[in-house]
DNA sequence: ATATTTTGAAAATTGTTGTTACCACTCTAC
DNA sequence: GTAGAGTGGTAACAACAATTTTCAAAATAT
């Protein structure tokens, strides 16, 4: 008897079936992330990914309940992403000054997000106003971006540099400010670098924590 | 022979046609609002948009050539009836200091458009990622607000309390700000009150703008 | 080699939605 | 009152998209 057949274990072209299932999957995200970017979350219809990521419609619906799972994920995985990459960097600065951390934290996270300009275009265009859940969803990105942009700034105040209040608030219209300075960035094709909007971004946010006496 | 029935002269229960057109506009449009903010733009249907309007299929037709029009309509009108009032506003603050009619600005601008929670909702939520048209229409107003407040950045300037410079990716992040608070409230029942957010606003705005210098 | 699993493509199903056309009714003009 | 324009509701239509199912071919294990 073939008992050790149980789950997954027969290879099929060469690979476990979860390796495939893990490639479609993949390649499904690909092919997502291109055409949500490109005709519109709406008018991307499940055909076409799948025609674009050379999977069959059957094999969508067994990776994902639908479209918007998908849309769900790349959301998600995007901040994931961005989050991770810029906690690994700012663990390495750990000896820098609280106000060079936050120079650190901005480069980081911009270039980044800006090396695919379909990521900010998924995330804070096509992502928006879907559906309760990822409106949700979304929400709690939002809220975990600017807690931890408080926390630096807390940083800051214990150093001495800044007031200590609270920067709830002042984190929140920050993370706006990124969002906003993104959109544009993604939607024009020439309206401004990177290195502008960063530079921007890093005065903008040092302006709103260190938050200098007026003389 | 009724020679001067050319145009909409007969009245029609006591009113003119266009009157009567008008007023299906409005009631439409107001329809729409409150079912685009409740529902969702994608699953608000046009009949029940006609339902709500107490308005038929037909009629709707006639006024808007589909569903999208009307949400650029109202998007318009939001942006457009937000400007007026503040520029009237502002053109009354011809005296004041430049400082001052930051915060008459900020002021006007958010007690209008938080007087209904639906429009920021409508403005900031539904109306992001519908078509290409919709999203260069919301840029355009981007760039208008951005324009708007980069002008009076360089009043502050003029005056000599602020740095002589140029304000337009300052005041595009300033504009992300505004909107993404806006949008934290509108979507949070309870997490911050609108005097909290236009004193963040002020705040934030002053320091990005006097930028004063380090001590 | 054969039975079995896995696969991709396409057909069938299902449901929705935008849009148009129709109809009985109301109101005005004469 | 009657003719005729204007009205709101409903039903019919067409188009499209999502999801499920079927089917035969390809690949593997024994």
């Amino acid at each position: 008897m073939t008992e050790r057949a149980a789950a997954g274990a027969r290879p099929y072209r060469g690979k476990d079936i979860d390796q495939r299932r893990a490639e479609r999957r993949a390649r499904l995200l690909d092919a997502a992330l291109e055409l949500f970017t490109s005709t519109g979350y709406q008018h991307a219809g499940i055909a076409r990914i799948c025609t674009l990521a050379g999977v069959s419609t059957r094999n969508f619906y067994e990776e994902f309940s639908g479209k918007e799972a998908v849309l769900c994920e790349l959301h998600e995985r995007i901040n994931a992403v961005a989050m991770e990459r810029v906690t690994a960097v700012l663990d390495e600065a750990r000896e820098q000054e609280p106000a060079g951390r936050i120079r650190v934290l901005i480069d980081a996270f911009l270039s980044g997000v800006t090396a695919d300009p379909r990521v900010p275009r998924l995330a804070y265009v096509e992502a928006v106003g879907v559906s309760p859940a990822l409106e949700r969803q979304h929400r709690r990105w939002v809220e975990r971006w600017a807690s931890y942009i408080a926390s630096e700034a807390e940083r800051v105040a214990a150093y001495g540099q800044a007031p200590s209040r609270d920067y709830r608030l002042t984190a929140l219209g920050l993370v706006g400010a990124i969002t906003e300075l993104l959109r544009a960035w993604q939607a024009g094709s020439s309206s401004c670098s990177v290195s502008e909007i960063a530079e921007e971004i890093r005065e903008l946010m040092l302006d709103a924590i260190i938050r200098r006496p007026a003389p």
